[in-house]
DNA sequence: TCTATATTTCCATAATGATAGAATCATTAA
DNA sequence: TTAATGATTCTATCATTATGGAAATATAGA
């Protein structure tokens, strides 16, 4: 991933309600919601609704289909992977050649899917 | 993690200048890099770089220490680790209670320091 | 067609963020 | 104390981002 793409995707995901969308749509991944649920769930105006998922949209971290008259928003998970293969291959020292302590940390072999769970210190 | 903590550390990765900064104090972990230097190295004015160092600080991705008259700057890895764990619990579906696909994608058992690669699809 | 609904674009406004020169503060050595 | 250097704060300016009402653009059903 590129310096630039994951600054964009950074970005996307730096502000509230777009962080609030984009965990929504996780929650209904893989099908996705309308423009219109997703309004509703959280309390936004149409159009500042329609500008955030613009942004989630040209970050790549949601795709669109309609049907009907309806459009659907999925998270792209493969843009978020790709974000944290990013971070992760930035998130500890290279002047050593390894990222022993912080490997182990960043990338743990195997976890259950939690909403607030402190990462183990000792994986 | 919180939300907000989250949006705050996203929204300071999310700037060309802080991202190079950040990267740039990786490479020098753990001692870090006194801000003239880091200044040097990057052709930032002291003011600007200030500014940056500031808000990377305040988002806890960066410790300082003084040193005689040079202050130096370290990654707080720790940050970054729970940036990562906090993506990783919202990169995967959670429709199903489980993260199988995903999980395999977003925390591969064991990766090589690495520069330009790419995620393992199969882990 | 006409109507209702879903969504986006347009637009003006407000809020926030970035830039960098100049002044200031802090530390050290002479 | 004075001078030199490292770093931050002050300040003004410019640029970007966010907000949301109103108008415009789809789509589907009557």
């Amino acid at each position: 991933m590129q310096n630039k793409q994951a600054i964009t995707i950074l970005a996307a995901l730096a502000q509230e309600s777009r962080l609030a969308v984009y965990r929504l749509l996780i929650e209904h991944a893989p099908e996705g919601l309308a423009a219109s649920a997703i309004a509703e769930k959280l309390g936004l105006p149409n159009a500042t609704l329609s500008f955030h998922l613009k942004e989630l949209s040209h970050a790549g971290l949601v795709s669109s289909r309609q049907s009907g008259r309806f459009i659907y928003y999925a998270p792209v998970i493969e843009a978020m992977n790709d974000l944290i293969g990013y971070l992760t291959d930035h998130c500890c020292s290279q002047s050593d050649g390894t990222c022993s302590t912080a490997t182990a940390k960043c990338a743990p072999g195997k976890r259950p899917a939690a909403t607030t769970r402190r990462r183990p210190t000792s994986a």
